[in-house]
Formats: C-alpha cells, sequence, structure tokens
DNA sequence: AACCATGATGGAATCGTTTCCATGAAGAGG
DNA sequence: CCTCTTCATGGAAACGATTCCATCATGGTT
C-alpha cells in the first residue's frame, strides 16, 4: 500500500502535476480546478512528500537543535520552547547532544549539513573554527544561552573598553519591558575596538557574525553577589561549569576590587568533576561562607558535597544557584536561585532561526530574576 | 559557494557517476580508481547529499523520537540514550514532545510520515487507532517505557490468565542477566487467549503488534509495596499519572483483597494537576501512611503537597517514587525510589528499531531497582 | 475584425543520488 | 584461437516534488 504521488492525483483529477502543485502550494488556478483537485487529493489522502519537495528546492525544511545535554532540565526546558515553536509552525526537529564536546558538536554539524538542515539553533561549546563550516555552507544558525568561546582575548581590555556598551546595556535592560528587551542588540565588550564611538549604533565586531538569544549574566550575577553582599558576606566563591566565560567574568566584576581566584572553581559537564570541584572547595577554603553556582547541575553537586561535609546551609554555607529549576524548592532548605527563563529562550532562538531570510535577525537579550528562598542567610 | 555534488566529483576524477556512488558506498571498483575517486571527493570536501539519497531510496535515514515532556528528567535520560545510540550509527532523530496529547501525538505521527521517517521510538499516549496509520504506512514503531491503552478491556480476566505468562516472566526474571533478558518475549496477560497452551512460544495477540522496551513495572511495584508493608504500613495510596494503567493494575494486585479505591488517585501530566491531586488526597484520607508515587513529577508534587500540609516525611507519610532522579538524593528526607534504566531503555529501543528489517525485533523487559533512601520509615 | 492582455494549464526540466543494465576488456579454460 | 566468465565501468532511468515556459482560450480594446 504505496503512499499517493502527485501523479496519481493528477491523473485522477484530470490535470496536469504543476496544476496540483499550485492548487496545493496556493498559487493561481481556476476555483472549479481548485475545488476538484482538492476533492481527490482528499479522496486519495495525498500528503505531499518532503523528499521531493526538500530535493527540488535544495533544503530541508524544519531545523537542528544542539544542546550539550537533555538530561539537565534547563536544557529541557529550552528544548521544549524550541519545540513548542516548531511544531507551530509545522516544522520537524532534528537534535543532537554535545555533552559539551566540541569534537561532537562538530561531528552533528556535520550530520545535519549532509541533511542540508540549514536551520540551526545551537548551545555552542566548540569555538569559531568549529562553526565557521556551518556558516560557509550557508546555515543560519543562533546561539542560544552562550556564545562560543573567544578565540584569543589579545589585550584583555580590562574593564574601560568593556564597561561602556555594558553600562548603556544595563540601563536599557532596568525598567524596560521584557518585549521591549528583545529588540535590543547585544553589544559584549570584549572584542570592541579601544578607541571607537561607544555609542555607534554597529555592534562590536566578533569573530562570528551569529545572533544569539541569551539571559543577561551580567546583572543575574551582579545582583545574586549584592544580595549575598548585602546579608553580610564577603568570601563568595564561584562555580562554573564549561563554556560559561561571562558569567565568571561577570562574578570577577560584581565581587569587586582583585577577586580571590582560589575562591573561583571549575568542572567539566559531568556531575562526578561539578562533585569533586565542589568538595575540594569546600574543603581547601572552609573559610567561605556563600557559593554561587553557576549552573543547576553545579548546585546540586554543591548541595551534595556540603551535606557530605556537614556543612548547613544556610547556617554555615549559602548558596545562590543559576537555573530555576523543579527541584529547587523541593530541596531542603529550598534553593534560592537565578532563574532563566529557559522556555522563552528556546522559543524566542526558533522564532529567530524561522523568520531569519526575511529580515536579519537580531540578538536578544532575556532578563534573570533573582528567586529568593531558603538557602541564604546572614553571616554568623 | 555551493556543495560539489557526485557529478563534480565524477568529473573531476574522469569517472561516472555511477562509478563515484559505488566507491562511496562500498561496490566493487578497481584499487586504482577507487583511490583516485576517493582522493577528489576528499579535495572537493565532497559529502553526500541526504536529499538525493533519501529521495531515491525512498526513506529518510535516522527515526523519529516522540516524548511526552522534554522537562520530565526521565524522559530526558531515555533521550539521551536514544541520541547516543543514534550517534553511533550516525543517523538524524526527529524529536516531538507530545505532552500526553493524543491529537499533538497524531499531528507529529503525520509530520514524521511527511518526511518519510520510516523509524519511530515513541512513548505513546494515543489508542490503537493513532497508531495503525503509522504502521500501515510501513514504519517501523518502537514504543518505549509504556503501551498505548487497551481499546478495550472486554473480558477482564482478572487474574488466571494474566497470571500464567506473568509468573513465567518473573521467573525468568529472577536471577537472570539483563543480556538475557532482552532475547524474552514481553507476554503481557491482557488480551491472552484463556484456554492457549500458556508455555507456547507465540506471544498473546495484542491490538498492535509492536516491539516496546519497557520495565518491569509489575515486579517494581510489587517490591515497594512489599517493602512498604514490611514497614508495617497498611493503608498505602497510589498516586498515577496517565498512560500509567500497568503500573495502577500492578498496585491493585500487589497490595491484594480488594484495593481501597479511594486511596488510588490520578492526574494528567502537569504538574499543577499532581499537585492537587496529591494535596487532595492527603486531605480526604489523613489515615494513609503511605504513598507510591507513580512518576517523578508526582513524587514531586507529592513532596511539595505534604509539606505544605505539614505532614513530614517519613514520620507522618512514607514515600515511594517511581524513577531515580538526581534531585531525589537532594530532597530532604532522600527520596526511597524504583529505579529504572532509563538511558538503557532509549538505547536498546533505539537499538532495535535500527536493527528492525534483518531480524524482527522482540521486545525487551528491563528490571527495575529498588533505591532506599530516607523517605520511608515504620509506621508509627 | 484584428490585436493584446490576462489567466489557466500542462509539458518538461530540474534537484542529487542510487541502481539497473549494457558494454567492453581481460583472463581462464577448452 | 575461440569462447565463456568475470569484472569494472558509464549511461540512463528512476524517485516526487517545484517551477519555468509555452500554449491556448477568453475577453476587452481599438
Amino acid at each position: 500500500m504505496k503512499r499517493a504521488t502527485i501523479k496519481d492525483v493528477a491523473e485522477a483529477a484530470g490535470v496536469g502535476v504543476a496544476t496540483v502543485s499550485r492548487v496545493l502550494s496556493g498559487g493561481s488556478a481556476s476555483p472549479q480546478t481548485r475545488e476538484r483537485v482538492l476533492a481527490v487529493a482528499a479522496q486519495l489522502d495525498y500528503r505531499p512528500s518532503a523528499l521531493g519537495r526538500n530535493l527540488r528546492q535544495q533544503r530541508t525544511g524544519g531545523m537542528g537543535l544542539l544542546l550539550p545535554d537533555l538530561t539537565d532540565s534547563f536544557y529541557g526546558q529550552l528544548a521544549e520552547g524550541v519545540l513548542a515553536c516548531a511544531r507551530s509552525a509545522g516544522e520537524p526537529v532534528v537534535i543532537g547532544s554535545t555533552a559539551d564536546d566540541p569534537e561532537q558538536e562538530a561531528e552533528l554539524i556535520g550530520m545535519l549539513l549532509e541533511q542540508s538542515v540549514d536551520r540551526l539553533i545551537a548551545v555552542p561549546c566548540g569555538d569559531a573554527d568549529t562553526w565557521r563550516p556551518a556558516l560557509k555552507a550557508g546555515m543560519t544558525v543562533v546561539f542560544a544561552d552562550r556564545l562560543p568561546p573567544e578565540p584569543d582575548p589579545g589585550t584583555p581590555q580590562p574593564d574601560p573598553a568593556g564597561a561602556a556598551p555594558e553600562s548603556e546595556l544595563e540601563g536599557a535592560l532596568s525598567g524596560v519591558s521584557s518585549a521591549a528587551l528583545s529588540e535590543l542588540m547585544m553589544l559584549d565588550g570584549v572584542g570592541a575596538l579601544p578607541g571607537a564611538r561607544p555609542a555607534a549604533p554597529r555592534p562590536a565586531v566578533r569573530p562570528l557574525d551569529v545572533p544569539a538569544v541569551l539571559t543577561d549574566d551580567r546583572s543575574g550575577i551582579r545582583t545574586a553577589v549584592q544580595y549575598l553582599r548585602g546579608l553580610g558576606h564577603r568570601r563568595i566563591a564561584y562555580l562554573g561549569g564549561p563554556g560559561r566565560e561571562r558569567r565568571v567574568e561577570a562574578f570577577r566584576q560584581a565581587v569587586g576590587g582583585v577577586p580571590d581566584e582560589e575562591l573561583i572553581v571549575f568542572s567539566d559537564g559531568s556531575r562526578d568533576s561539578a562533585y569533586a570541584a565542589a568538595s575540594g572547595l569546600f574543603q581547601t577554603r572552609p573559610d567561605l561562607t556563600a557559593l554561587v553556582a553557576g549552573g543547576n547541575m553545579l548546585g546540586e553537586a554543591a548541595v551534595l558535597a556540603a551535606r557530605e561535609l556537614d556543612l548547613r546551609v544556610p547556617r554555615d554555607l549559602s548558596v545562590v544557584m543559576y537555573d530555576d529549576v523543579p527541584w529547587a524548592e523541593l530541596c531542603s532548605p529550598p534553593l534560592t536561585v537565578i532563574a532563566q527563563p529557559a522556555r522563552d529562550m528556546g522559543y524566542r532562538a526558533a522564532e529567530l532561526v524561522l523568520r531569519a531570510g526575511s529580515r536579519r535577525p537580531r540578538s536578544v537579550l532575556l532578563p534573570t530574576e533573582l528567586v529568593i528562598r531558603g538557602s541564604c542567610g546572614p553571616r554568623l
């Protein structure tokens, strides 16, 4: 029992294939022809094959979606957002999980290229060189949640060059509706020309010119740090994951002065490594009183490690975690978190990638929210 | 800068396109030709387009994956398993999330059909009628985690007919390696012919003859209930989600006698509904002392509702939850769970769907494990 | 009445691949 | 030396859609 093709419909309706195609894709046709074709198509249960169409138009519909890890519920939510948007557009989504490994990422990009998937949403882990092939092949790429690491910091430009556009952005941010925010161009300080007019509309040249949907890490971290400082904490540690340079940088800035680098530790994407990093941190620096975890898996590890070492939260240790996840409320004490609109991020990214072509998509910066629960207390 | 086609390679290598195709897909060719073609292909950075291939072979490579909700980390893990297997086979995965809504499921199936995706892994929510079109179109379908609801129970056949194959299965289960288990044919009692030879190799006829990767719900639930009974609990409640008839049935069987139906409550897939169901249950039946939650979202809701009502776990209420999720350990007290090998399930399902065609895939039943933590205590 | 504009229509080309089939060469066996 | 087999090889036909282009009819304008 094979599927009916356009030819079958044409024959049954006594018209040419071209006419059928036109009718189905909204071209011009006489009312009676249109009706007859439609009737026959329905009767034969005809569905145009994406295969033929794709080959002819030299592109696969739909979009690719590359995430580090579907087990992480933040990415799960992001994916749900993407899927929701794709569904409403009737487009398929090809998914891949990279485990934060640039090699796997490159492989998956290759696979998508082979499939002629020409639209891609990605939480990137590889650097610009990983992504250039995709762009050169004409893919429309939208990054979500983070950007590829800068290939070469060059002159680090500690603050002044970076601070200018940032503060401008922050100004625009405060008190502005989320909707208006979305039209904002993302201006990242790093890589900006030192002498360039700071207020010029032209964005800073970055190695990769790819639109992105990000959250305002800088402000999220700053809020958290300020909150902790307000509670009297001075030795605040940061536990970071891969591909999160922006957050670390924001943390360094937020604590001000010369940061105590020993209080800033990293892990790769795995649970074990996160646990090891947290546990190591607590043991080498028992004097720390607060911790910012740069991701929900890191937060999980931190809580676990703290419990193992008999550190009571928040009495001995205050914890703020990035990402609001369902279990944050279940934890005891319930975790204070920096919430990101994960689902929205996915949805917006999908919108961006689908809209591309009509107008050049602009980047989107979404706000974060500090959700105060019970895991932070005053320094004793 | 367009991609090189097979024609370009053929011309550059001075051979016909047929030869190039043969070389690339491992057909016969003389060593020198093969080498030349390979060299030219590499030099031109040629990658065969999946579009042309798919059209020609009348099928899209890869597989579809339909899940209720990527936010649920059980399904996240399952998806990771599928992706891992697909990656090692170099196959793309088209994903869709159904929100446990048969209508959306049907829509997604239609979309996959349109894409000529002919292999599908699904956690089904629609009934047999939803799935028949896919099967009739020649799709290879493998169900994971659960089966479509039985269309019509007919004569319920309370125990005897169902018990025979089940106990046989259980016998095979105990003390048998997981590898051997995988070759086991899934025999579900419902629908079995009453008078048929019970030991016959021919499986029970079910409305849909689709291979599946399931966990042994019956034994999982039974273990949990026995554990709770051993702690002295007599009024044990069950909180169930959609598409989980097997677990409820298993629960009814495990508690034995005439079950107190008031202690068995359901919710749909949403968090709110789960919370409402749990809260309602606790308030109408304050005499219950233990609860089995048939899924991690249900467990989450139960813990939350219990806390809200000042029920202390495990002092006032013992809780066993289905699915081991990372946060179960973070909860306080850490949750005792029925762990399912979620990732394995996904991986096995993907294997099954990829292997199909060579040999008819058989269903797989994987064991569960009761992981005892701190959420169950003796009845006081 | 001749001409042009408009619009519906179908034939055929096209996309990139696989695969069938015919051709030709070369080697083996009589 | 002829023939039969084997094998590498390339041309061409699919696959199912879209879309260009030519054709034809119709109706309006000069």
